[in-house]
DNA sequence: GTGGGTGATGTGACCGGTCACCTCTCCTCC
DNA sequence: GGAGGAGAGGTGACCGGTCACATCACCCAC
């Protein structure tokens, strides 16, 4: 209620320390020892009912927090994780850092980020110590390439969960991971894909160090149940640009006419391509998408995509990592939010006589080429 | 080189200590009192060369880190920061963010985030609190008005950098900050419209708590110039759903030929709008946005914008802090990377014969409208 | 020759928690 | 009635750094 709170905060070792309220301040106001103070804040059983309320009301009274640089140093509970990923911008690792912030917060957890950038296994090593040295609890966004390698380099007594893309890669066994299913997501929009007509759904997958994704492996179960052989995967990068540069190519080749993109970004990427390639979307080519990122609905067409729920996926991998430092290490592998097929505009019927053949002559990007009128009006949407 | 690692991890207390090696393992292997060595890793200039040097190569022999924890509880440099900021999947906030940390890495920091989500007051004093208390050093991220309220909840012992929209809002005076001085950018951006003949240039403007933001001046200055009377600022949100909403009612105003939006993501909402609306960009009316998001340059048309350098933002900021903890509080405030329009192919010349009149009914998100052919080829890339 | 710098180093307390271990009380059971 | 436990609480050391202060050698000036 009064809590003057006073912060003995400075980055060089001036000598302004501010008397902060500690445990030995609480105990004596409580007229108990600075261990029962300890034991209290630390939920120990130990504790009458009646000196655990005399405790909490001076740590109310006091305004007491415990201080986390003690608590670390004494081998207490540490009450911090460190977010070890490669990228910050990419709204795939965006989301779930925003999930595990807002769960850790409520938790009352500290959280620190440390991102990864080089790829040499020393480099790495070095990272994940750093990560692991102040907060002694990891959450490694292990999408990526980056992420799994530092994932082989934590050791296994420091408490770790895992972002991972598959459960079936070189995750290592035990290790608590957490993932989005998107194998139904990925088979349903394939199948959607195949339901408007298509011959065949070709995929433009994201790195993936390990064999396949599930998006990849969904993707290839519903052609296979559609009797078609599923085209070779592209395997393209992560962001616009790499779409972009892989739609180019897929531009070329009349007999596309259904793409299914790794994300988003690439998903824009083959379309921005097919638009200066002269093909248009979605009357000739169709284009999905994976994530729904917030603006998705705002591309022209809209994107049609594959719904991820990364920000629960945050937060379930922290309360994973909660549940894993209270009962033991007895956590296993998990799955999560299940990702959810939205229907926009990008998608459509292949054109009627097969592909047509390209009317306007591509052209780099940067100049302005052409859009043809068009005129139907399937696609519904299917938001929120 | 040999460098053996423990480490002393656990969330829970647990007793599985691992002897790290302290500031006195280093003391004795090389043959000097623990304060030595203290001094030696703080630089301290009252050591001998000599001893200087069998001290680091013990540091080096044992793989010696000093543990923040100690540190901070002894009242010696704490070398880490908080960021706080109310979003992560914005790229305004995301990508100084990873200025931030890279910048904190290379130092050694190590790098806390904590978000703003409730703007009440006292909520905002405990999550600045919570923020400090880890750290001691803060970088806020004050584009938005939680930002600003979370600086103002800040107790002054505090080192903190803030990055702000324009110096001239409501900072604390003294308070270092950073910031990208967007009014040239902007200044020149609306130039660029008016030189392409548009009768004037409507802003939709990213919130801002306080006047206005150098943005808003600069394109203010650039029609004031031109002797046009400004149009009123539009005030919108952060998101492409803002932009899109406040779109669809510019749309409506046939005088409205040319937008100059807060943000790429705004931008995106307004051109989807004006495509709804069947008012062609760039042939009706021209988009230009803010910030040059990684994916703007792969919209349909591709955004012309203003490149901001985001990445440096975190950097510079975290700079300020350092230099802000090491030689006093002798940091006043600083302006930073410039702002750069990047020209693409969302705007080009007004309609011949004055905005001509909608051509497509409105039509809510979801359907697809029509797209009218075009044939021109102004907005030369200038990309890169 | 002695007082007083100054530069290099050592000593011990301390930061604010936790841990291991001890004490004291009260109850139960043989 | 005394051994044995369980419950509640206290005591002091300790984590790994830093700080204030003491020490010691050495040089210079009076």
């Amino acid at each position: 209620m009064t809590g003057h709170i006073t912060h003995a905060s400075h980055l060089s070792g001036n000598s302004d320390r501010s008397p902060a309220v500690s445990i030995r301040d609480v105990a004596r106001a409580a007229g108990v020892s600075h261990q029962t103070v300890s034991r209290v804040i630390n939920d120990s059983p130990k504790v009458s009912r009646a000196t655990r309320e005399a405790v909490l009301a001076a740590i109310d009274q006091l305004g007491f927090r415990p201080n986390r640089a003690a608590r670390a140093l004494a081998g207490g509970p540490v009450q911090s994780v460190t977010v070890l990923g490669s990228n910050t911008s990419l709204y795939g690792f965006a989301a779930p850092l925003e999930g595990v912030e807002e769960a850790s917060r409520d938790a009352g957890f500290g959280m620190g980020f440390r991102a990864l950038e080089s790829l040499n296994p020393a480099d790495m090593r070095d990272a994940v110590e750093r990560a692991i040295e102040p907060a002694g609890a990891l959450i490694v966004i292990a999408f990526d390439q980056a992420g799994a390698m530092a994932l082989e380099c934590v050791p296994p007594e420091v408490p770790t969960v895992a972002m991972i893309q598959a459960p079936s890669s070189a995750t290592l066994p035990g290790r608590p991971s957490v993932w989005i299913d998107e194998f139904a997501a990925a088979k349903e929009a394939t199948e959607y894909l195949l339901g408007l007509g298509h011959a065949t759904v070709h995929h433009l997958a994201i790195p993936s160090w390990s064999a396949a994704t599930r998006r990849m492996e969904g993707w290839r179960a519903a052609l296979e149940q559609a009797a078609v052989r599923p085209p070779n995967a592209l395997q393209g990068g992560w962001t616009a640009q790499s779409g972009y540069e892989a739609g180019c190519k897929l531009a070329k080749d009349s007999r596309v006419t259904a793409v299914l993109a790794g994300n988003d970004e690439i998903a824009l990427g083959v379309m921005r391509a097919m638009h200066e390639a002269g093909r248009r979307v979605p009357d000739d080519i169709s284009v999905v998408g994976f994530d729904d990122v917030p603006y998705a609905r705002f591309f022209s067409p809209a994107l049609t995509t594959v719904r991820q729920d990364f920000k629960t996926l945050g937060k379930v991998a922290f309360h994973k990592l909660l549940e894993l430092s209270h009962s033991g290490r007895t956590a296993p592998t998990l799955a999560s939010p299940q990702a959810q097929l939205i229907i926009r505009e990008s998608a459509g019927p292949p054109p009627r006589s097969g592909p047509r053949g390209r009317q306007a002559i591509a052209t780099p990007l940067g100049t302005r080429p052409d859009t043809g009128p068009n005129s139907h009006d399937e696609g519904e949407e299917n938001d929120r």
